[in-house]
DNA sequence: GTATGATTTTAACGTTCGTTTAAAACGAAC
DNA sequence: GTTCGTTTTAAACGAACGTTAAAATCATAC
């Protein structure tokens, strides 16, 4: 496959590093391998990063930071078009969804790397990633929550809490292998159809939430 | 830790292994960090399992085997119970969730390891990993299907696949690292209250599969 | 052209990895 | 008590790992 060798040699290595980690894991992913793929020297990644740890944190946070500008716009753009009034669940789960899922769409490296990344990460109990991913992540989190309790008054914070929980990993599931999803269903799904998912994880999810607008579900 | 150190050398190989793989990933998991723990020779483990990839392989049967039987018991149980009706949507999600939660609860493992390990192999995309796991789990993800389209016999073929996919998704998120969702959520949300995560779950997903009794949603 | 600072390369360091070989220890059968 | 198949151990192999120090290269300003 022809390369196009010349971007700065830092973004080269930032896009094999995370290939290689969506690929083979954090502790799997080898500097060697990296910085061949990235047509650069070993000690480049030294030079620039610091250490493998320092490239892993590069890696993500290129990603966690436009995603989390793109959430709080997002949210604030639908709000600001409500006028006050409590925004639509429907609305809210498009603020959630879409970034993501344009942001896997638009990725510009082979075989969706940055999707893939999504599940590594969600799935890395090492403390010092899921701190990382918890900072990064908690001022989205509290935005889309606030959201929620302005537009469900009278549900009960566990259970908004956990919905959110779902659908986090709803979309985590579907974006962490895309493939699977399409080979599994016989192609009758296809991923890559970015409205199509949105609108049927909308259409599905919606219902769940306004089932707690009445106020607290038995037990 | 008091170690009960006399169980079989292939069952502690297998525990440790369980818990380092979830720790660190595959391929973070070394033979000589799990043969310290299982307190048994670097060499046993080739002994018995071949290869690394062998006591991987061997790890994961041992979890999914018993999981697809209990699955597929538990959905036959159901069926048998209603009398050739079709089962209700909240009796489907329920034999969907109830093994895999009733597997995280009641796991032996400290630091309930098998729980994290769903979340690593979910975002695991080597092939042979992926296979092995896609042909474990047909059978139960075919029962299922056909169940679902016993009971909404309107809904469009992607539809129902899609929102399978995402129950899974949702389910694998929760199991994946449950300490993190009672960190994020400041104690509201208890992942070890199976009954109530069941139920949560159950209220939350079956409006979303209501939704389509009417027939062809809107694109 | 030469000096200077930033970048890139070379070469090696000590460690740890998965794997193998061959010998030792064990247990049951005779 | 010896024999024989199974299980466990000790020791080592080469390869690959993350990391580092110092030399080589480059670009720019004087």
């Amino acid at each position: 496959m022809p390369k196009q060798t010349e971007q700065d040699r830092q973004t080269r290595i930032l896009d094999a590093a995370e290939s290689a980690m969506a690929e083979m894991g954090f502790a799997g992913a080898s500097l060697r391998h990296i910085v061949l793929e990235a047509q650069v020297n070993l000690a480049t990644v030294y030079y620039y990063f610091g250490s493998k740890r320092g490239l892993m944190e590069a890696v993500l946070k290129r990603r966690f930071g436009p995603l989390r500008q793109e959430h709080l716009a997002l949210l604030r753009q639908f709000e600001q078009a409500s006028k006050g009034q409590p925004l639509s669940i429907e609305k809210i789960l498009e603020a959630m969804l879409l970034p993501p899922l344009r942001m896997a769409a638009t990725a510009p490296a082979k075989h969706q790397a940055v999707t893939r990344l999504f599940g590594r990460i969600v799935a890395e109990p090492n403390p010092q990633t899921q701190e990382m991913l918890r900072s990064q992540r908690a001022e989205v989190r509290a935005a889309f929550l606030k959201a929620l309790q302005h537009s469900l008054p009278r549900a009960s914070l566990p259970d908004l809490l956990w919905r959110v929980e779902f659908v986090w990993g709803a979309l985590s599931f579907i974006l962490c292998n895309p493939r699977k999803i399409e080979v599994e269903t016989h192609g009758a799904c296809d991923p890559a159809d970015t409205d199509n998912v949105l609108a049927g994880m909308i259409h599905f999810f919606s219902p769940g939430f306004h089932a707690l607008a009445r106020g607290k579900r038995k037990r």
